[in-house]
DNA sequence: GATGAATGAGCATTCATTCAT
DNA sequence: CATGAATGAATGCTCATTCAT
């Protein structure tokens, strides 16, 4: 409730790294529980502190604030979409369409496990100071481009067909997005189905 | 021979009022816009009460609760929906393919207007008790409904092609939110040019 | 919540006293419940007003205040305690034995009817403000004194023994408020058990 | 060989400490001068605030809730209540007789240090809600089945006469509380002269 | 690192009552 | 009698965060 601007962060990363963060994941893992559960704004200190058996008081020993709690969870699930990308090589396949087949295989089976995560960024990252929601825009775009860049090449080797890269590219992770954002809707769906009619809904509305 | 008339308007005699719901049109207009800057939670019955220049204790004349300032809120979303199907005899077209496309037209252009109240039906829906929730997510369901009956029909006569009316109609639905759901990233086009793009996604996705 | 003294009650007796004296009757009656369930401070005008049928604006027409309630509440109680001893010649009566065995027969009878009402005396006194509250207190002293009276004639001729009249009839008044104060230990007796029970005792520490 | 020492005191470790006892015990001292003199209901968190001199927010570190503080007030009573029947050997005598006059000696003496306390009991308990209230009511109902084993016994040596003990029993602490209940009426006493009229009026109505 | 204590700011909602029409 | 609107004053309780030991 605190109106006043933020002291600047003070340094004290006094512990060995290693039990830091783990300490730092264990409060991530719990809070992104709550946030879902709760939301961001009604999960209190007080409660993340019961929920990862860490006093409150020394809760600040290993994140800043609570917003710095939000900031963390948004990026570990960056951290995990860009290993997508990064993984198996796949932007250094040639063929655009084994490239966006793969991707979506590998983002769909992702948004179904992290469905929570990602319908915490679409709810919560208001919350977010302007500082912080910028960078956490600046990473989404990113893993946006990276898809770009594929629909781009395969555009100009007429393997896919439409008007604008960015849209489309837009487009295509957000209905990834479906199921997270819709659920009391997709629940009569089961995984297999629902993956199975996204995929080729995508592909569909891209394929020349 | 009764000795009083009838007391019939015993419970809202307010509600028939005009003035009564002008006043609370006006304290929903208010509040939705402090609900996006602010998010729902964040935003006070005292910030809503100066928004509109209703005392505090009085704003409790023309709604219930701050919850209750939400629901009213989605409802005018799916009154202003449902009214997207009823008018100009769209249900009534025998073309299909007729039917969605000024279907999607008229969706667009609401979904443009009434941009924010959508954001916050996805954003903010969670803060509504069960009770309210439930009837909130039967007023969408009916909408999306709508939409798959014409879908059907236009597979029917072998105009549309899709594996699963449902889960298209949803998807329609849904792709149309992507402007007011992706803000940040759909800035860069004009309304025309996203309009287009938007209509033509979709149809490519549907046809046969 | 008002602190602000009361102003001087305004006279509006303007009602033909038949139908104004039915419709307090009508408020004092349903407010006594409320009492009872709610207690006093947290029974609201607004639920007195949905009880009773009549507008909370127009209930301040047949009351002057919600301590007004209060009061009228207590005064019928003691209205009708007086009638207990001014029925059947009960104070005319020669003999105080037999006095005594028909006023405890009769209250008895009376504080099993009305526990409600006297354990609302005893718990929701303290609510009236200073003047109202020695105005029932001189009531509850004068019900109390018709009983010390008989006990003094009956001491007289030594058919009672104690020592202190005054104290005595305090007792045995209060004696006969148990059930209404120790509910829940009494619950497990019959109305008849209970009220012989109740009278041999008294009885038993009175005589000679 | 355990890497930490066992964790144990983690639910309370608060109530173990000598202070927060203390200041426990600071609230309740005080709020039952406030309850007394304003009722329960009337009585706000920001008065006992003021009168224990503990900031409000503050003072939620030493109670749960407003309602715990009446709840601790009479536990208290049932405590110091508990304590009459274990001292001084009380319950170890073997005359009834003898166990009964130390008792109501005893009593009388501790409800005359804790009429205030005693008739909050009577007269706020309502305000506890079931589950609080349910304990209350089963720790009032020990006190007096003490009392009552103790009656048994007068009764089988012939002692005692009276009809039905657990009644009795009841009635004699009810008596007890006379003062308590009737402030207004039992003034003109003294100390010692009530207390000499009550032990009579008692012993009177149980002797055989 | 545990712990006792503090602090500034705020929350939604209710209250009894009055007034003018 | 009904009704729309107002008003002054609270209410219990929680929040994130810091500090000193």
């Amino acid at each position: 409730m605190r109106k006043k601007p933020l002291p600047e962060p003070k340094s004290k990363p006094r512990k060995s790294n290693v039990l830091f963060q783990k300490r730092q994941m264990q409060i991530i893992k719990k809070a992104t529980k709550l946030f879902m559960k709760k939301g961001y704004v009604q999960t209190s200190m007080r409660e993340i502190s019961k929920a990862t058996g860490i006093d409150i008081r020394n809760l600040y020993y290993f994140i800043k604030s609570k917003e710095d709690i939000l900031f963390l969870v948004f990026e570990l699930i960056h951290r995990r979409e860009e290993e997508l990308f990064q993984q198996e090589g796949l932007m250094s396949l040639d063929d655009p369409l084994q490239q966006l087949k793969t991707l979506i295989h590998e983002f769909i089976y992702y948004s179904y496990d992290y469905a929570d995560e990602i319908l915490l960024l679409y709810r919560e990252s208001k919350a977010l100071s302007k500082r912080l929601l910028k960078i956490i825009l600046a990473r989404e775009s990113k893993v946006v481009s990276h898809l770009e860049e594929i629909l781009k090449k395969g555009k100009a080797r007429k393997v896919f067909d439409f008007e604008d890269a960015s849209f489309t590219a837009n487009m295509i992770i957000y209905q990834l997005s479906l199921r997270a954002l819709r659920r009391w809707n997709m629940k009569k769906y089961s995984k297999e189905k629902l993956i199975d009619l996204l995929e080729s809904q995508i592909l569909k509305s891209v394929m020349a």
